[in-house]
DNA sequence: AATTAAGTTCAGTATTTTGTGAACTAAAAA
DNA sequence: TTTTTAGTTCACAAAATACTGAACTTAATT
């Protein structure tokens, strides 16, 4: 598969993004090919040719974007290859897991918060300040979420 | 200083956390150590001293931690060293801020929607869903977080 | 039964990221 | 003016991460 220069861009632009939020950089690519691509099903061989990666790389990037639900792969009868494509109807519970981990700081610093000592009144006030403004917009995130989901 | 168990437990807990996120280790542990201290103020010394942090590290952690507004540091009449401590008055902003770069996000799939082919109707069609999600999600955090600030 | 196809696994390498500690700077104190 | 204090800088080392490619597996085809 031949990508056009401005494909090319895209994928390292979104690239460069996921990989500010921890993913391996061919992981990236490959979930960038299956956006750009002018195809919805694209097989091993392809992704691997078309991004210069190895197999075991493509097997590895494939792989977790397999476990992270971000792809899948349909089969073909009589014919042993995996086509694989992206899920694209995964995007509001993926988005709600990302704010989950959004709500894991919180946790922890109500824990903190129970923790610490009382001799530091302002900051203790502070710091429950804070919880209770995460918990506001984790509560709002999660309402607005449910609205999608409800819209008709 | 000396910390409970219990403290360094929590600063441990919410390095790993924050590591998830790009932050390195040590950095991770000195933002901690502002959480959990019964102390408010923290001289260079002693956060080198209770995390067993070299000079180097000590310094590039306090300094990275100052860039992005996490600590402060004051200074007090006739005495050379610095007081450290916690900004706790910036959560929103930096809330703000990340819920930001969770748009750029959304300005890239624009753009790859912009520039896909139209031979796969459907998946433009998901794709632009998304977008449009994504874009609800952002104006509801946003709307959120406004009502937060403009509370009495 | 041998060959091919489609991928997986894993040892080793390359690269990047972190942290150390010694040498350095700049200001204050002796 | 020398010494001390408070911190910075930077070369290097250690550790973690990512990728490659060859050997392997499993199933289908010849």
């Amino acid at each position: 598969m031949v990508l056009t220069e401005k494909q090319k861009e895209l994928i390292e632009e979104f690239g460069v993004l996921n990989e500010k939020y921890g993913l391996p950089p061919a992981e990236c690519r490959v979930w960038g090919l299956f956006l750009v691509a002018d195809k919805v099903e694209l097989t091993f061989d392809e992704i691997m040719e078309t991004l210069n990666l190895s197999k075991g790389g493509t097997s590895n990037a494939l792989n977790r974007l397999m476990m992270t639900h971000h792809i899948e792969y349909i089969t073909k009868l009589g014919d042993k290859k995996r086509y694989f494509r992206c899920k694209m109807n995964n995007w509001t519970q993926m988005t709600k897991e990302n704010f989950e981990k959004f709500d894991d700081l919180n946790i922890i610093l109500k824990e903190i918060l129970k923790a610490r000592t009382s001799k530091t009144p302002q900051f203790n006030k502070d710091l429950k300040e804070v919880t209770e403004f995460l918990d506001f917009v984790y509560k709002e995130i999660m309402l607005a979420i449910h609205k999608w989901e409800n819209r008709q």
